[in-house]
DNA sequence: TAAAAAACCGACTAAACAGTCAATTTGCGT
DNA sequence: ACGCAAATTGACTGTTTAGTCGGTTTTTTA
């Protein structure tokens, strides 16, 4: 593995668990097994590393979630298949859920960076199209996505507290019709 | 005001712009016109600034929105009611919101410090009554009363990008209508 | 009003930190 | 096998940090 990736790995570690400034740039280094210089000739600050990251964990879930939407499904279909990958991914991969939520609700983050995000526009016509069907609530597209996002990462706090719930397909079932209910008019 | 409120309330100001780390305790105490000893006087170390912080604004918003709450009025009221005041103290109070937000997704954070908080009972009943009632889904109480957080959460963030709509009585209605479908039968 | 307690000050320190840099190794095209 | 660029090292630095402490002022108490 090069050590550009052995530093993200590290650092999506460390950062789960301790926070941004709970973590020295030279413990990433030291515990990713290379020097510390190489850090920076990766990234040439803490804070672009944080970013890159961010970027890299973004583009990761909605390349595999979007991907599970297959032709010819119905809305709702593409919205539990979308709501149903993006909740198991975040189960599968608590690190990157951590880290998300951490960046997400910090002064790093901002619109505009969610905007520069290549996939948001997918998502966004998806509720633009369920408004034109009428099949949702007559509402601004963006609620809508910030909605279902939403309650995607309450849903995997929630199964993260409740394990025995995790493979209950019907109990997953019940919380998408909490989603469908929220949008559908 | 006493010195450990000015502390607070600039930590607030100072942490929500900031974040946690990227305001050290030296500049806490310049800004709120104190010495720097006086504040490990107050709160012995930073983390417990953080904390102690987090139990106030929690405190206060509670007994806000709870408050508004009139005998009488039906489920559905209640939870409007409820919904309308967070949603709305949220707003007034962005450095409250902000902080609250980074440290919940923070590794400060966890399930316990939340239980310890004795309003939190009380939103359980209100769920636990909606189940009983047969109004709300059957599902874990814990589930609806972090979906109406998340929601409210949500809510806010929309409507700080989309100012114009904070006034606008029938469209914060319609925003209400998301978090009752999601959470009734 | 005296003594005890609590609030308060700000200079200080030891540790930790992000980022630099000169020197060395590696890999690759020719 | 040569030359060059990119990758890599780790010791180093100047700054910043949370937290301490000896001493002073203010408030409370009896």
């Amino acid at each position: 593995m090069d050590k550009r990736t052995k530093l993200m790995l590290t650092a999506k570690k460390l950062f789960s668990k301790h926070g941004f400034y709970g973590t020295a740039t030279a413990r990433i280094a030291k515990e990713a097994g290379v020097s510390n210089g190489i850090l920076f000739h990766y990234f040439s600050t803490k804070d672009k590393l944080i970013e890159a990251m961010y970027f890299d964990v973004k583009d990761r879930i909605f390349h595999y979630s979007l991907g599970q939407i297959y032709k010819d499904a119905t809305l709702k279909e593409s919205f539990y298949t979308l709501w149903l990958a993006a909740v198991e991914w975040n189960l599968e991969n608590p690190e990157d859920f951590d880290f998300m939520l951490q960046f997400e609700n910090s002064p790093f983050y901002s619109l505009e960076i969610e905007k520069s995000h290549k996939y948001v526009q997918m998502t966004l016509e998806l509720a633009e199209q369920g408004i034109e069907q009428g099949e949702f609530k007559f509402v601004s597209p963006l609620i809508l996505v910030q909605v279902v996002a939403g309650l995607v990462d309450t849903t995997v706090k929630f199964l993260r507290q409740n394990e025995e719930l995790q493979q209950d397909t019907e109990y997953k079932n019940k919380l998408f019709e909490i989603v469908w209910d929220a949008i559908k008019k």
